[in-house]
RNA sequence: GGGCCGCUAACUCAUCUGGUAGAGUACCGGCCUUUUAAGCCGGGUGUACUGGGUUCGAUCCCCAGGCGGCUCACCA
């Protein structure tokens, strides 16, 4: 720190100042009677703590705002009260600083509840201004960057985050009222599986091996399956190497659920079901505005197969076309494609294009060839659905496939389109993280060894957390519901 | 990774066509013992993201870089 900016300078001034009184700047313990969010009447003696807000000096006598975590409360103080000593002393405080007061309270003229501050104590000395009050921090590179002072800036943020953890813990009461078992499985992978994407790689010293930051859990989830367990879910980060966006962050939350003897149309009520009630619970209703769209969760939500999707808003006929008609047609349609390649990804670009301003569309029975995990339908078709919302994929399930032979079938089919790209020049890449996309490609000979054993039938389901709270919060970014989302070090 | 846009005081923002930066809040000093976006008087506290270039002169124009936003691409 070459240069210390003279707001700073004057407020370390002040923290000598307190220190020369021989009194701590950074306080501990502090036992307080209430918080500030608690109810409290004239008369009542009360012992709080809190950050000071604002600060409204008359001379010989000083009014602040308090908060802590639940609320806030007026204080006041002045020179008779404290003595000239402690009162001089207050007079070293300033907006940020974290202070412990105790008194009684009393009503002002204009009628707010005010403690009238008999003792201060300083529990922490703040050395940086904060945001300016009225207008509060903007600037989102500091809100990400500097999040605590995006939370003591803006109510909204805090607001947002307290949903978010009011979301999870509704959606895990929901589940375990309902029979599932929450579960932890390996977030360091020795073979990334369960979804597309490149994953992060990381290195275990003593085993001397290269590991994976899992990209889905999903793998080993159904291995609980074989195990025994019907009903399992997980709520935890995923990690993908991929693009950063508004609906991407390198780390985000997914819930998984697993359930034996049930398919994709069981999921389906589940996602009606848990996503209905944690509107109702959360937001009091099942309606709500995203980004200007009505959404609406009334039941039963649309069904669309993929083919009609397709069909009805771009002519766009999956099973019959071949590879350079579709492509045209995509790219006709507003979607960007990379070479001749008919990506997962432009397909659902194109859905999210045709669903942007609707209400909740299962899109049903997608190409078998995407989605190697999935139960066929039949020859051409999966039993799997994605879930889209205010023009955002939520969800995604499938009728899981429990058949060994297949599943390594599907594997092997999967890693030949790899290769045949490959082939085509398609990963023209000189990143050296790419050679371990050939690796990660292999099979997880251990998953499909469990499968031998005999999986039931099940359904599954993954989610989207920190979109769904997106939509709930009415957030136009992913990083604004994730408390610290992945950006470039400063300088 | 590509395209477009942005970066000025601690914060929120101005600064016209290139003439050497100014408002509010915050902060400092003064007055003020019930204020609340307290008020009144006085004070501008600055590496204009960084580094080059053009120019008599650059916050402004040009080039390179940094960071961010949006967007496109990648994400079985």
């Amino acid at each position: 720190m070459a240069e210390v900016s003279e707001l700073i300078k004057e407020r370390r001034r002040k923290l000598e100042g307190i220190r020369e009184r021989g009194i701590k700047p950074y306080g501990g313990r502090f036992q307080r009677s209430h918080c500030l969010g608690e109810a409290v009447e004239i008369g009542d003696k009360v012992k709080v703590a809190g950050r000071i807000m604002a600060l409204r000096s008359h001379g010989k006598t000083a009014f602040a705002d308090l908060r802590d975590g639940s609320g806030q409360i007026q204080i006041y103080v002045n020179l008779d009260l404290l003595g000239e000593e402690r009162y001089n002393l207050f007079g070293k405080l300033d907006i940020g600083d974290f202070v412990g007061v105790e008194g009684e309270v009393f009503k002002t003229r204009t009628g707010e509840l005010t403690i009238k501050v008999e003792n201060f104590t300083i529990l922490s000395k703040s050395l940086r201004p904060l945001p300016e009050k009225w207008h509060g921090l903007k600037d989102v590179e500091i809100r990400y960057r500097q999040r605590y002072l995006d939370l003591i800036a803006n109510e909204e943020v805090r607001k947002i985050f307290n949903l978010r953890s009011s979301l999870i813990k509704v959606m895990r009461q929901w589940l375990d009222e309902r029979g599932f078992l929450e579960v932890e499985t390996p977030m360091l992978q020795p073979i990334p599986g369960g979804a597309a994407g490149k994953p992060f790689r990381t290195h275990q010293d003593t085993l001397e091996m290269d590991l994976y930051l899992r990209i889905a859990p999903e793998l080993y989830l159904k291995r609980l399956l074989v195990g025994g367990f019907e009903k399992v879910y997980e709520i935890n980060r995923s990690f993908r190497n991929e693009g950063i966006s508004t609906r991407h962050n390198p780390e985000f939350t997914m819930l998984e659920v697993y359930q034996a003897y049930a398919d994709y149309q069981d999921m389906m009520k589940l996602a009606e079901e848990l996503i209905t009630h944690l509107a109702e619970s959360l937001l009091g209703g099942i309606k709500f505005t995203y980004q200007g769209m009505e959404i609406d969760l009334t039941r039963p939500w649309r069904r669309l197969t993929f083919h009609q999707a397709l069909k009805e808003n771009y002519g766009v006929d999956i099973e019959e076309e071949d590879i350079k008609s579709l492509t045209e047609k995509i790219r006709s349609a507003g979607v960007k494609l990379e070479g001749e390649k008919v990506t997962r990804t432009a397909l659902i670009r194109l859905l999210e294009k045709s669903l942007s301003s609707t209400s909740p569309t299962f899109v049903i029975d997608y190409p078998a060839f995407l989605c190697p995990l999935a139960k066929k339908k039949d020859e051409s078709r999966a039993e799997r659905f994605e879930l889209f919302m205010g023009g955002c994929e939520i969800a995604n399930a499938y009728s899981e496939l429990n058949d060994p032979i297949e599943q390594r079938q599907r594997f092997q089919e999967q890693k030949l389109t790899d290769e045949e790209e490959e082939l085509r020049g398609h990963h023209e890449s000189k990143n050296p993280l790419d050679q371990t996309c050939s690796q990660e490609k292999m099979i997880d000979e251990d998953f499909i060894r469990a499968l031998e054993y005999g999986m039931p039938p099940a359904g599954g389901l993954g989610l989207g957390i920190d979109r769904l709270i997106m939509l709930f919060t009415d957030s136009p970014s992913i990083r604004d519901v994730i408390l610290f989302p992945q950006l470039r070090p400063e300088k």
